[in-house]
DNA sequence: AGAAACTATGAATTAAAGTTCACAATATTT
DNA sequence: AAATATTGTGAACTTTAATTCATAGTTTCT
């Protein structure tokens, strides 16, 4: 009979997968794309170089792999937070300060995710990635004004201009070192940012 | 006495690093900082590559002055727009109008400009570029505040944000070939984004 | 246990691109 | 015109990192 990996073999090895995923995550998080080489994800993870060939085809596969696992948690956490319960406004909110929350925590690889370009195969995946993301904007700015608490507006430009804000003010600024705000904590900054997104989308007070 | 290259030699001298500078442009114009390698600019521009070292030290520096070239043009264009004349709600309008024509019609440029990383040189140049640009429209947004046409708001994240919205609505969505927006035509998409930014940084109707 | 298939090793190989260099051509001064 | 200085040439050198490969170790099946 031909040789079968035994489910042990199999387990093992989706843990060294792993394992080499996660060390090319900690790589990104902590220096962007540009530290994720062949060599440090075999070190990180304990193995060889030549090993990483037996789970990935190439460097440009391990990357989009990272970037698509990382990418499609946040893309669910912020669509929990917009498409979930709450008033369009109040999930606008919410959705500007959970993302906040954690770009500010990890502002490197919030960076490397929304900017940094890589690769082709990564860029595809980014493309997707940004457009996942506009798309549930365009979701819940077309709720928002068929609820009448937005002003009429074209989402899909609504879409990617809230994107745009949030990628600009919170990953930009705080990705590169020299660059931060001083004096304005991240609480007022989160604040300032939630408010310029809400008045960006809302009608009015005069047309409530 | 000491050799001294004379008025004609300097003047060959300086349009030679001007054609190698316009070479480095369109390959940056063309395909993005990717495509500037030294072989191409030398072919591009009609000499070896040997002699790109006899005007510029390095790679990085060349990468660095095409870059800073490019930006202080942009960024002068922007001010003059963003500072000139006109309430500060017409000169938002205008200045997003004018950005707009400009990076619709080399979006490439303008992305390589606004968000793709190269090198570190670069990317200090573009710290320096992108606060430039966010100075002119933190001092926009103060004297639109100042007017009342404004709502109080923290003027430096007003002027990243909307620096986010310009670039993300403008030069992301375009720069990627496959992902420009169908059915949308270029003077409604400007006039979607107007209206977002008016409305971001606008008092509501009831405040006038 | 022994054969067959797979996985791991890590040094050697490749590939791409920046940089240097010996030499040729051109400028400038005496 | 000769001597010196600068610029141009482009092949060779260097660097960096991905990829491969001969070899060794493991796992699976008979």
């Amino acid at each position: 009979m031909a040789y079968r990996p035994t489910e042990k073999t199999l387990a093992r090895k989706a843990e060294i997968r792993q394992r080499l995923l996660d060390a090319a995550m900690g790589l990104v998080s902590g220096d962007g794309f540009g530290a994720l080489t062949i060599a440090a994800v075999a070190a990180q993870a304990g193995i060889a170089t030549g090993a990483i060939y037996k789970h990935f085809e190439s460097k440009a596969q391990l990357c989009a792999e990272v970037f698509r696992i990382a990418t499609e948690k946040e893309v669910a956490m912020v669509r929990a937070t917009a498409l979930g319960p709450g008033t369009p406004s109040q999930r606008l909110q919410h959705t500007v300060h959970s993302f906040a929350q954690r770009a500010l925590r990890q502002p490197r690889l919030a960076f490397a995710l929304i900017a940094e370009p890589v690769d082709a195969l990564v860029d595809a995946q980014r493309l997707r990635y940004r457009q996942a993301y506009a798309d549930v904007f365009v979701d819940l700015v077309a709720q928002g004004i068929a609820s009448g608490e937005f002003v009429p507006q074209v989402p899909s430009v609504s879409a990617a201009a809230l994107v745009g804000i949030i990628a600009e003010s919170l990953v930009g600024p705080l990705s590169w070192p020299a660059a931060d705000k001083p004096g304005l904590k991240a609480d007022d900054l989160i604040t300032a940012i939630q408010a310029f997104c809400l008045r960006a989308v809302s009608a009015s007070a005069s047309d409530a």
